[in-house]
Formats: C-alpha cells, structure tokens, sequence
RNA sequence: GCGGGUGUGGUGAAAUUGGUAGACACGCCAGACUUAGGAUCUGGUGCUUCACGGCAUGGGGGUUCGAGUCCCUCCACCCGCACCA
C-alpha cells in the first residue's frame, strides 16, 4: 500500500530497432520519444512511479555495467564439483598444478592435458581452451540464424522454425557467436525453483525447458568394425534386452564410416532428402516415418544379439549421444519405425505388451531379459547401469534439453561487446575504458554476410593495424537480465549496485510479469543473479521471491454486418462471385439483431429509406446475399448498439451507406480479440481519464477481475466505481455547504463496519486480490451512508486505506478535512495495528457435529437465533458443561458447529 | 501425445479454504424526486412454482452431519512443450 514503484525501461533490442527502421528515424529517437510519451500516459493514470529510480537500459550510464557484468562473466567459470561460479584464474592455477584432470571441459568433452602440456602451450592455444570453459564463452555452434532479420535468434525467440518477431523463417547455420554456459546451471536453476513463490505453472514451463532427464550411457560394439563402438543414451536401461535396432541421427559422424558398400547409395539418398528439408518441414511433419539401414550391426553387450543400424531423422543429433537404442515394445516412436520398416518386435513385457502399440510402463515386470526375467523394471534400471559401469561399457549420465544462451546479435541497437581481438584472440577491454560506447551513425541498416551495421564504421572497428573491436551487440536480454539490481542503486558509479543497497533491498519482493517471459528473461536473470552470488558481489541467488502473471486486458470487437447483393442465378458460397456494384456505391449494413432473413424482407426494410435503391435491387433478380463483418471502433458502440451518426461522420464508406435497423436500434456483433489499432478496439486511457477521473480508472480497472487473468475491456462498468467515488465524496462534502464531517465516537455499529473494511481490505490486498478489495470499499461506504455516518473517526481510516486505489480523491479529501501533510505519510500506520475483532455468537446447531436435539442440549429455543448477543469463549465452554472448545463454526454469525 | 490450468446467473465475478452459493458491480425491471433526464435515491432480479416448496456451481459417482471447495471418472475450453530416447 502507497508504495512508490522503480520504473524500467528495456530500451535495448530488436523490437526498438525495427520500429526505427520502419519509421526511419534513429532508435535513439525513437526511443527517446516512446519512454517521454509512456511516461506521460504513466503519470496521468496516477501511478506511484518513483522517477529517481528510473532504469533505462539503453544509457551509456546503465550499459557500463551491463558491460562489465559481462566481463565477469567471461572472467568465470563453472566449477562442477563446488557446483558454483569460479574466476578464471583459479583455473589457470589448476591447470598449472594438475591439467584438467579433475575438471572436464564442458565445451570439449574429450579434451585432456597434462600440467606439463598445459604450460607447454603458446598463449593463443592457452586462451582457446580458457574459452571452452569461460561461462560468457566464443564458439563456433549451429545457431538460429534469421536472413530477414540479419541476425541470430536464442532459442526462445524461435517458435515453430519462425522468428518470434515478425514470423521470419530461421535456418541453422554454423557461426562464431557468444553463448553463456547456462547449462551448467541447470541443477542450479532446477533447484532454485523450489525456494520461489512462482505459480506451477510457470515452474513446470522452465522445468520443461531445462528437461532435465536421467539415465545412462552404454556403447555398443559394432559386429566386425573394430572402432570404439556406438554410444547410445538411454533413459530406461532396464529395456536392454528389448533392443532390436538402433538409430544414429542423420548428422553423427558415424554414419559414413559405418555404412556397408552395398547401403551407400541407399544410405547418400537419404542423406540428401534429409538436407534439403528445412526446419519448417521437419517441425511440420513429424509424424512421417523416414529412415535407412546402414548395413552395420553392433552386439549387445549382454547377449551378444547382432542388432541392426539405422539412421533415422526422428534422432536429434543435438541431444544425448545423438544415437539411441530402440525398443520397440516400450517406446511408441520406435515401435512405429519398427512396424514401418518390418523389423521383429522382442516383446520383454510379457502380457502387458499387445503387440498393438508400445506400452511405455516402468511398472511392470521384466521377462524374456535373461539375468533379468522376473526384475521389475524400476529396480531394473539400477541394476543394469551399475552392470553396465562395472563392465567399463558405459556409466550413468543426467543429460537437459536445454542448450546453452546465444549472446550475439548482428544489430546496431545493443550494448557493444566490451571485448577487442587482438592478431584473433580475444581480450576483455580494460575496466577503466568501460563504457564501450555505441558510436552514432546515420545508417544502422544491416552491415553484409553476417555482420551487424558496426561492421561498417572502419575507423571505430580497426583500434590499430591488428587490434579489432567485436562488431556483434548484445540481445535484448542482456540489461534486462539484472536492472532490478540497479534499482537498488541506480545512481552509483563506481559500481553496478552497492553490496550495502543490494543487501537491504534484496530479493524482489513481488514480480509482475506476462507468462512470455518464462523460458527467456525470467531464466537468464535468475542465471546472472546465480553467478553474481557466486563472485560475491550480492548476497542471494535468486532474484525474485514471488512471481505473479498478470493477464493481459484484451480488446473488446464490434462488427457491422454488411450485406452484399449478387444475382439470383449465380451459386451461392462460390468466391469468385463479384457482388453487384449499387448506385453511387451505396453499401447496406443490417443490425445483428435480425437472424434469418428473407432477401423479400430485406428489400422492404430499404424501401423504407430508400425506395429508388430498393427498386432496383428488384429489377436486378436478387435473391442471395453474402454477409461480411467490418470493425467499427468500439468508441462509437454504446454496448452493441451503434451510434450511426458517428459512424457516418468516421468512415466514407459509412457516410451514405443504408443502416437496417431493428427496433430503432442498429445492434454490432462482437467478439474478444487481441487490443490493436487496426481493430479499432483500443481503449484510450487519456480519455476515460479525461471524462472519469485517474482514480475511477484505476479502481475500475483493479475491479475487473483478478490481476493473473485476461480479460476484456468493458467500459460499460466503470460508471459503477465512479457512482461509488462521488456516493463516498458525498460523505465528506455537500455541493452547497462544503466540508460536513463530524466529530463524536463511533458507534459498535459503525466501528463493526470500519473493522470488517480494514481486515478485508488488509488481506485482499496482501493476497493481490484487488478486485474484491474494491468491493470491499463499495460496501463499506454504502453501509456507512445508510448508517448516515460522517464521522472523522470513521471516514479518515476509511480514506487512509483508500489511498494507494484513489490517491488523487484520497489527497484532495484529506486536504480538505484541514490536513496539511500528505495522506501517502499518514498512510502506513494503520496497517502496522491490531485490530479487535469481536464476534457475535449465536446459538450453535451441532456439536461436535451432532445436532443439538440429538445432544438433548441444555438450550430451550431450537433454532433460534439471539440477535445481538456477544458470546465469549467463556460463555460457550458454559453451555457445553465447561469443556475446553476446540473450534467454533461460525457462518455469518450463525454459529453452526462446535467441536470439543 | 505429454505437462499445467479453468469450468459458478444475462455479464465481470465473490464465497472467511469443508459451513446460509451467487458478495460487489454491470445489465435489466419497478417506483420516488423531477419540465426532462445520461443526475440522485429506494426496492426487485439464479431457475422453477399462484403459493408452500423444489432444483441449482460442466456431466456422473463417492467421502462427510454438511461439498463450488476433498477423492474417482468422463466432457468441454484455455495455455505451455512437442520426435529430448
């Protein structure tokens, strides 16, 4: 209550950098102008926004420190056994003293050296392997790469082999990129979520995302090829002896190597076909069976069963080994590829394997597995991949879906990477040179072959004959992933947040935010949050306590009917029919309210307005009519039904047009519908603030439901909460004799009212519920009315608690009543105190829940209720012989149940 | 297909978490004051019945003195993920 918020400003990125384009203007502007023109709009509608706290991520001021956030990052670490962050010199010393024996390269798995081999190496090769390991890390990786946008796209910013933004086809194409290392905190991320106040959903959303998955790794000996054998992964290695084929994706380097003479032009052709399908169609078309045996067999390692190997598009290269072991009876894909390619099913389920579809149970018991035949299956899995690590053959493996951040963006509108290459290698700039400053220029449009428009201007580029800047910026997310730490301390410049602001703000409280951020911004702040912990820089490592999705307000469409005319010996439904062209282009519009209609009657409708035109729709035989529906702007739509006149007024097509009405009144269709201008179904704030005030604004909208749902614009109800203002206005002031609180103690009555608001009113608030918060205030100032209470004790507590919903009303009243200070300071004092509740007892109808005629309870009048009464604990244990009292059920004052 | 969520009047929605279902508001109906009202106030408004009453929280079943709330099952809609082995 009252507080006052920081506001942000994610002025980087995509978005601000296309809306440049189109309008041509530069994004600096551009942007410039929106935050003044939201702002505004801001402070109009009467938020409580602290300007001083004001966070705009495209400031050189602020960029600073998203650059040298960065370079922490890259002067970092992942430290697998401590499983936190760690600077990279505590690497090198590592590495000085041991090689990487006890910490394997998450960027090269099959990367090993020796301490000698390590000193041994020239500094470039030093600083290449540094890089495998660095958390802000270069790498030549398949990357979403988006022609139209000229830009790569992180992974949540591609939805269906389409860009997020703008519905771009993206390809995957090999280039040399930034990423952060954020799978290594996978374990880290999935953990964290159980110390948050996020909704399930949003829980389950990034769990889904992580995917983390555990099972084991077990290779596979090839039947007479003598090479390290196939590594396959597999999440349930108790279904080893159900294996009966296996795939190896398209793309594993296996494949030439293992395919047969006689499979190669099989094994070439479907390579081809997988090549020149595009991601778009692989998405589309996943059901489609595709694959191709390669003519190599491996051995179980078990049974020594030869096992056939295919390849199979339905294998992801990028996850696991990019190799599995099918077992058709257990997993539906691959009981499919089986059917489709006539390969024996081993059942291993026994009964429970129909043999009509696969049966993916982990509850059943194994059979027709050997040394397992009788194991049920979860024990199972334990007991094989223990074999299988003992057998040196495999061990167990957790592996995520999650892949790691892409951090470039090949656009003008970022933070410039504080990093220069020097003859190649990589360099972090120095501290003291930060900010690396975005220079200004006249065209940013995209530089050529995959560099950004920084690429162009040489002489920011070129720092000497071979020292070069990085032309990439960074995304979007990049100032957005730690701004709630600047809020903390946005003026500070000697630091990204001091440690003492950061530590008495700490986490954030409460975060409102749409669902869309829930596998982006959301993961990647918690990610920097994650590593700035670990460096020591702040004191908790995840950033925000509490998260609640508010849904969107959706925009409300109305629609006119439109009728068009065709000949009568034309077929109807065919679209090519060209509608009949009236007189002077007049077009007919028909209320909504007709249901079927007769074209007879629709021609004596128009008769009635205009009987030429209806005479020549009879001349001209028609008989059919097609119906389209065009928005009208909701602006001039009172409900459904139409203001034709300011319709006429708004649209040409409107002014002479013939309007059917039913009843006296033209009625609109209408339907939910995303808010946007083409709809014509925006809702301008400024306006209702013009004609209802900030404040009936504001409640109104609280009032509509609550805060994590979506719902439509309606303006009809905002005349409610504003007859609720002016009903409470009239408590405290008379249009002609001013002011005319009173003074005097309340009464129990109208305290009980007083009571009943704040206790509401403190919980709805402390539960988000806004909505009926304002319901809240809409009894209490009815009840007070009709108690004709215009007391100052009662109305200024009820004006204190009104404050953060209607401040302006709130001021002007206080101000009024003589009050010279704001009602903001008067504000928080109430709520810290305790207030009394008493209750009225009533006579209770069951206890313990048997009823009271049941009992023989020592009470005359059955069901009766004694009005007025305030019952104590005391009196209660009275009636039922002096037992201690439990719990009393008291429904609206009726006292329904006591348990003893 | 998998995961998450929702389902209550003509409408937006409440329901103290197992206790009078529909608070509050919109809309609608009636009335009062008014030259008039888009101002204000009063009353009514789930369905059904002349009434007493009966029936109602997507459908069906269960637990309980008592279920919108808990359990089982089916249905509908919304959101997210989608060949992740």
């Amino acid at each position: 209550a009252g507080q006052r918020h920081p506001s942000p400003w994610d002025a980087f990125g995509l978005p601000a950098e296309q809306y440049a384009l189109e309008t041509g203007q530069h994004p600096a502007v551009t942007t410039a102008e929106n935050i003044a023109a939201f702002r505004k709009q801001l402070d109009n509608i009467g938020f409580c926004f602290d300007w001083e706290r004001e966070v705009n991520t495209s400031n050189p001021d602020y960029y600073k420190w998203t650059q040298w956030l960065f370079l922490q990052l890259f002067d970092s670490w992942f430290d697998r056994s401590a499983q936190k962050a760690k600077r990279i010199p505590e690497l090198i010393a590592i590495f000085e003293k041991e090689g990487n024996a006890t910490h394997e390269c998450p960027g090269d798995r099959t990367l090993t050296f020796s301490a000698e081999e390590w000193k041994g190496y020239d500094e470039s090769r030093q600083r290449e392997i540094l890089m495998q390991y660095r958390i802000a890390f270069l790498a030549y990786a398949e990357v979403n790469w988006c022609a139209e946008l000229g830009t790569v796209l992180a992974n949540d910013e591609v939805v269906n082999g389409v860009s997020e933004r703008g519905g771009f086809p993206v390809v995957k194409k090999k280039m040399r990129q930034w990423f952060l290392r954020i799978t290594e905190y996978a374990n880290r991320l999935l953990e964290g979520l159980e110390t948050v106040n996020y909704s399930d959903a949003m829980k389950e959303m990034q769990r889904n995302w992580i995917g983390k998955s555990q099972g084991a790794e077990i290779t596979f000996k090839f039947d007479g090829i003598d090479n390290e054998g196939l590594r396959v992964y597999t999440t349930r290695p108790d279904t080893i002896f159900g294996v009966d084929f296996m795939v190896v994706a398209p793309e594993h380097e296996l494949v030439t190597k293992i395919t047969t003479p006689e499979n190669k032009a099989a094994v070439e052709k479907y390579l081809d076909y997988v090549q020149s399908r595009s991601e778009r169609e692989r998405m589309a078309e996943v059901k489609q069976i595709t694959g191709c045996f390669t003519g190599a067999y491996v051995l179980n390692p078990f049974n020594g069963k030869r096992i056939p190997v295919w390849i199979s598009e339905y294998v992801l290269a990028g996850y696991g080994t990019g190799a599995i072991m099918a077992v058709p009876c257990g997993d539906q894909r691959d009981f499919g590829f089986a059917k489709h390619f006539n390969i024996p099913i081993t059942n291993i389920l026994g009964a429970d394997f129909t043999g009509a579809e696969a049966n993916p149970t982990k509850d059943a018991v194994l059979q027709n597995s050997d040394f397992l035949n009788g194991v049920p299956m979860r024990q199972a899995m334990e007991l094989v991949a223990d074999k299988v690590e003992a057998m040196g053959i495999g061990k167990k493996q957790t592996n995520f879906r999650m892949r790691d951040a892409g951090f470039s963006r090949q656009r003008y509108w970022g933070e410039p990477f504080p990093i220069v290459y020097k003859n190649g290698i990589p360099y972090a700039v120095d501290e003291k040179d930060l900010p690396v400053e975005l220079p200004h220029v006249e065209t940013y449009k995209p530089g050529e072959d995959g560099e950004g428009p920084l690429a162009n201007i040489t002489d920011w580029v070129n720092i000497d004959a071979n020292t070069r800047r990085e032309t990439n910026t960074m995304p979007g997310y990049a100032g957005s992933s730690w701004y709630f730490l600047r809020y903390a301390d946005p003026s500070n410049k000697e630091e990204f947040a001091g440690r003492a602001a950061t530590d008495y703000w700490n986490q954030v409280d409460v975060y409102i935010g749409g669902t869309e951020h829930a596998v982006g911004h959301l993961l990647y702040s918690r990610l920097w949050t994650k590593v700035l912990f670990d460096l020591g820089y702040i004191g908790f490592d995840e950033p925000y306590r509490k998260l609640i999705n508010q849904g969107m307000i959706q925009g409300s469409s109305r629609f006119v009917k439109r009728l068009r005319f065709i000949h009568s010996d034309h077929h109807v439904g065919a679209d090519e029919i060209e509608p009949i062209t009236l007189p002077d282009n007049k077009q007919v519009y028909i209320s909504n309210s007709f249901g079927d209609i007769r074209i007879k009657d629709i021609i004596e409708l128009i008769r009635v307005q205009d009987a030429p035109l209806a005479e020549f729709l009879n001349s001209m035989q028609v008989n059919y009519v097609i119906e389209s529906y065009i928005h009208v702007d909701v602006n001039f739509v009172d409900g459904v039904v139409l203001d034709i006149d300011a319709a006429r007024k708004w649209k040409a097509d409107f002014a002479n047009a013939i309007f059917l009405l039913q009843d006296g009144q033209f009625t609109c269709k209408s339907e939910v519908e995303k808010m946007s201008k083409s709809k014509y179904n925006t809702v301008n704030p400024d306006v209702l603030v013009e004609k209802y005030g900030a404040d009936t604004f504001r409640m109104y909208e609280m009032f509509l439901g609550p805060v994590e749902q979506s719902k439509p614009w309606d303006t009809k109800g905002i005349e409610g909460v504003h007859r609720f203002l002016k009903k409470l206005w009239r408590l405290f002031a008379d249009e002609q004799k001013g002011l005319i609180v009173k003074d005097g103690d309340a009464t129990p009555e109208e305290l009980k009212v007083l009571h009943k608001t704040i206790q509401k009113i403190d919980s709805d608030t402390e539960n988000f519920s806004y909505n009926t918060a304002v319901s809240q205030f809409m009894i209490c100032v009815n009840e007070l009315s009709s108690l004709k209470c215009n007391k100052r004790s009662v109305l200024e507590p009820v004006l204190i608690l009104l404050t953060p919903y209607a401040p302006h009303i709130a001021e002007e009243l206080w101000h009024l009543l003589g009050n010279t200070t704001s009602i903001l300071d008067a504000a928080y004092p109430v709520f810290e105190e305790k207030y009394v509740k008493e209750d009225a007892f009533n006579y209770p109808i069951a206890v313990n829940g048997k009823t009271r005629t049941e009992l023989g309870f020592p009470l005359d009048a059955d069901n009766a209720v004694i009005e007025q009464t305030v019952m104590t604990n005391e009196v209660v244990q009275k009636w039922i012989e002096g037992k201690p009292v439990k719990k009393v059920v008291i429904v609206k004052g009726r006292m329904i149940n006591i348990v003893v």
